[in-house]
RNA sequence: GUACUAUUAGUUCAGUUGGUUAGAACGUCGGAUUGUGGUUCCGAAGGUCGUCAGUUCGAAUCUGACAUGGUACCCCA
């Protein structure tokens, strides 16, 4: 029988967990400390939810789930047949499935805010750490089963959320010590560009093309822009633009020159220029001004940003930006957000690849007690208890096993202290400790033996 | 959707122009050592060589199709 885990998805060794819990305690250990709740939705959404926010590539890697029953009427066959045919898979998916599982946390958590709109407080600053899922082809970085960690700030169009969410950003990879570049651009920027070129509603395909120019470089972004219908003279007047470089603010005045003419791209300026400063104000260094930073989700109105690690071949780790009218779709408007979610299995590979996990992560159980018979195994059982009273994990081995094998799972289990009584130790009441890491054995009295491991 | 690459023991991999009974390391289990793990020594178990078809006297090895994994493009972020 073929039994393996899906494509693109992964089981998780106690290791394994260890590592990712270690991430998401960080994560939300800082949300909390900035006031965050945190809240949970359903794996599935209906598809009605879901399609059309996230562009047509988005809809096709959506996992669909099929209608449960009789899912396709007989009299609806030939329908359903004539949209195969006619290669039309949505209308046909349409007809056979109505939910699909959340491709991101932010959709899903637009809904929520609708639905609760009476039962929570605004400014509403909500965390909440979920699995999503992506029909994508996998690759490196990239699976179809992965957890995102979520912080948004909604019913608030204060740029101070927008500085709070980066200062977040950054104590988290501190605390990972993971090393980072932050980078910030608004898309009201990004529009006074399309603007400028009196491309307005071209704005996808201006910001999809110039996102690569890292990857591909200066002539290919053009060509891919000539090959959507821009012409030669619209792409000598996006090249300069592109070509800024220096300090962020150098690259701001810059820009300054060419786009605060239009009354979208100085408000976008503007915003930037403010939450840079109060960011640096914090100490937060690491912001860089990335005109070609895009982001292809189509709802961001304002602040965006990505983050990714230094010195690894990763996609982004971290990204988010502001929404001014998600909510709105969904039947209420006028509600700003900002967000942010850090991808944990990707910044779990940057932090395996760099070695940043701590050493003691493997250690779950701080003492075994060894199992040398009944009345033996009772006592232990008892000082057992103590220990787990101290706020001492321990667990005493279940079988009287050779000494061998107990010794094994100890060491195999990253257990630092095993405690032996066997039956001179039971009779005198002298637990013998002995340390994993250096070898020693000392027996101590029962009185004193719970604080011997709380130094 | 396109391309490249891989698939042999639990794992990582070797396997000669196609030629007898397919090997190693690690891991597992047992023993040396019935009160001492991590080191050492000895031993054992463990494989329908991804599947199907073809070429051949003979296929892990050559050919084809399919399946699965990985990588890259597209895309996503």
């Amino acid at each position: 029988m073929e039994c393996k885990a899906v494509k693109g998805t992964r089981d998780f060794l106690p290791l394994q967990m260890q590592k990712r819990n270690y991430i998401f305690n960080t994560i939300l250990n800082v949300y909390r400390q900035h006031g965050f709740l945190q809240i949970e939705t359903p794996a599935m959404e209906n598809l009605q939810t879901l399609m059309g926010k996230y562009g047509d590539e988005g809809d096709k890697l959506l996992f669909k789930i099929l209608d449960s029953g009789m899912f396709l009427r007989e009299e609806k066959i030939e329908e359903f047949a004539n949209h195969i045919k006619a290669s039309e898979v949505n209308k046909a998916t349409k007809m056979i499935a109505e939910k699909g599982l959340r491709y991101d946390l932010t959709v899903p958590f637009a809904r929520f805010v609708v639905n609760h709109q009476n039962d929570i407080t605004f400014p509403f600053k909500r965390y909440q750490i979920q699995p999503v899922w992506r029909a994508d082809r996998p690759q490196k970085g990239r699976y179809r089963e992965f957890y995102q960690c979520d912080a948004d700030i909604i019913g608030s169009d204060s740029l101070m959320n927008e500085v709070e969410l980066l200062q977040i950003i950054s104590e988290v990879f501190s605390k990972l010590k993971l090393n980072v570049a932050i980078k910030l651009n608004n898309r009201k920027i990004l529009s006074a560009i399309a603007e400028c070129l009196g491309k307005k509603d071209q704005i996808t395909d201006i910001t999809v093309a110039i996102d690569k120019l890292d990857k591909i470089g200066m002539e290919n972004v053009l060509k891919e822009l000539q090959d959507k219908g821009f012409s030669v003279e619209d792409c000598e007047k996006i090249k300069p633009i592109l070509l800024i470089n220096g300090t962020n603010k150098e690259k701001i005045e810059s820009l300054a020159k060419i786009i605060s003419c239009i009354e979208v791209g100085k408000k976008g300026l503007e915003e930037l220029e403010y939450v840079l400063n109060k960011a640096n104000n914090l100490g937060i260094e690491n912001i860089d001004f990335d005109i070609t930073l895009a982001r292809g989700l189509n709802y961001y109105t304002g602040a965006i940003v990505e983050v990714k690690a230094l010195d690894v071949e990763m996609g982004s780790i971290t990204g988010g930006g502001r929404y001014d009218n998600l909510t709105g779709i969904f039947g209420l408007p006028n509600m700003s957000g900002v967000g942010i979610s850090f991808g944990a299995d990707r910044i779990y590979d940057c932090l395996e690849e760099k070695n940043l996990f701590p050493e003691d992560i493997a250690t779950t159980t701080q003492v075994l007690f060894i199992n040398f018979g009944e009345q033996e195994g009772d006592y232990c059982l008892k000082l057992a208890k103590q220990l787990r009273d101290n706020n001492i994990s321990c667990e005493v081995y279940p079988d009287c096993a050779k000494l061998k094998k107990q010794m094994k799972y100890a060491n195999d289990r990253n257990i630092p202290f095993v405690v032996l009584v066997g039956e001179s130790e039971f009779q005198t009441k002298t637990p013998q400790i002995k340390n994993m890491t250096t070898g020693e054995q000392i027996n101590i009295e029962e009185k004193d033996f719970a604080a011997y491991f709380l130094q």
